[in-house]
DNA sequence: CGCTAATGTGACGATTTCGTGACACCCGGC
DNA sequence: GCCGGGTGTCACGAAATCGTCACATTAGCG
């Protein structure tokens, strides 16, 4: 899975360090800005998963940020979690109505934090498109999680399982092991290029000998999964 | 899937009109009605799916209509979410205890409302719909609430009964743990991932031999219930 | 036919994921 | 208040998976 991208906006310093160590801790990046003007810059820029935004700033104010961002129809989709004190608490009702997805009072333990902002998210995320592919008597189907060949199950690992679910989307095309990188293992991520070949060396065991001419390799540039000879 | 309709009930028409709006954007038909009586009318002639229902109200307050239509048979099955302010929170038990099946507290986001409301209706047995499932000698009997293997009976906790329920009407799936704190929990929760584990550990228990290989874990993904394999 | 670079392959330790038992907590019933 | 079932969380170990290496094999070239 790869990593949730949090902007932190807040004021003060201090709060954002605080929830910036407990989000790192959870595996999550984390951005800050102290200012609405920042904070709407990089939303834009970095197109953060979730923002974490105190409702008292000097300036453009936290919800007055929030009401911008959901006009927009390019940034209404991005969930939004407001941070108050528990005495502005009656100003509750304005924030959701600004379009917050949800609410903490200061102060917060971590774990609230980390466990609100998972459910947050778990909402937000909408779940892809999933059509079983089926070539040469080879079909992965992404609904049952399930590879098979002739009616028959395979065992393939969680890697190779994506592996192939690349391939099969992406035929007659040959890429490198930089792209498979990219694309199978997701953005960065401190690979040795030669993983590639093990993974590849893997999947082609498990199709056994029926089907491991699917994937061929390309001498001196990589891989690539074809019918055709 | 045809179009559930929810009955809103509360004095305040800009509540209403509130709520109308964020259920219309979500595709649900609209019934309002401003006083405990019109809405007990209108769940008899027109046969809401979900009622959602002011605790303040002049009059017949809202948790006495609730108390009224949970002990009548005909509108006992329909589910009830409270509105209340945070300040009656106290009051909780009492809803709780009047039959509702779900508690929001103003302000509450639209979004917050759609997706408990989705919940609610999820779990809520639309009348007549429920039959038993009978998979593999596994029973499930929704309406005695009752799980049996090859007649005898199983001994499940609630939480193991709804997690069985979905995934018996579910099957050939893989679903995350996300997804399945959704499903079965309800959107609302923040609750560890990991304690999906454990409950699938405790059904698998309560299936006995015979039954657990019924339900798969997908490595990397989450679980699966399937009798292939 | 040798040589070299690229790829295939098996093994291995490190890491991640999952299963499992224990435990603390909440809440309703007694 | 005490008890007991139900629930969520944690800690630990087992198992699967991952990334890397060393070495074998192959393709392409002169």
């Amino acid at each position: 899975m790869t990593a949730k991208t949090v902007l932190i906006v807040d004021d003060e310093a201090s709060i954002r360090e605080m929830i910036a160590v407990a989000l790192e801790m959870a595996d999550y990046r984390v951005l800050e800005a102290d200012n609405a003007q920042a904070a709407h810059a990089m939303v834009v820029d970095d197109q953060p998963d979730l923002l974490l935004l105190d409702w008292m700033m000097p300036g453009t104010s936290g919800i007055e940020l929030a009401r911008r961002l959901k006009r927009d129809t390019a940034t209404a989709e991005l969930p939004i979690i407001l941070l108050t004190a528990k005495s502005e608490e009656d100003n509750k009702i304005q924030g959701l109505e600004a379009g917050a997805d949800d609410y903490i009072t200061k102060p917060f333990s971590p774990r609230e934090l980390v466990a609100r902002l998972k459910a947050v998210l778990r909402r937000a995320t909408p779940t892809g498109v999933e059509e079983t592919v089926e070539i040469d008597g080879l079909r992965l189907d992404p609904v049952s999680h399930r590879v098979s060949a002739n009616g028959e199950a395979l065992d393939v690992g969680p890697t190779e399982y994506r592996l192939l679910q690349f391939f099969m989307t992406h035929q007659e095309r040959a890429y490198t092991r930089s792209q498979l990188l990219d694309q199978v293992w997701g953005g960065n991520v401190y690979v040795e290029e030669r993983t590639v070949d093990v993974h590849i060396r893997r999947l082609r065991k498990a199709l056994g000998d029926d089907h491991q001419h699917l994937i061929q390799t390309v001498r001196g540039t990589g891989y690539r999964f074809s019918t055709k000879e």
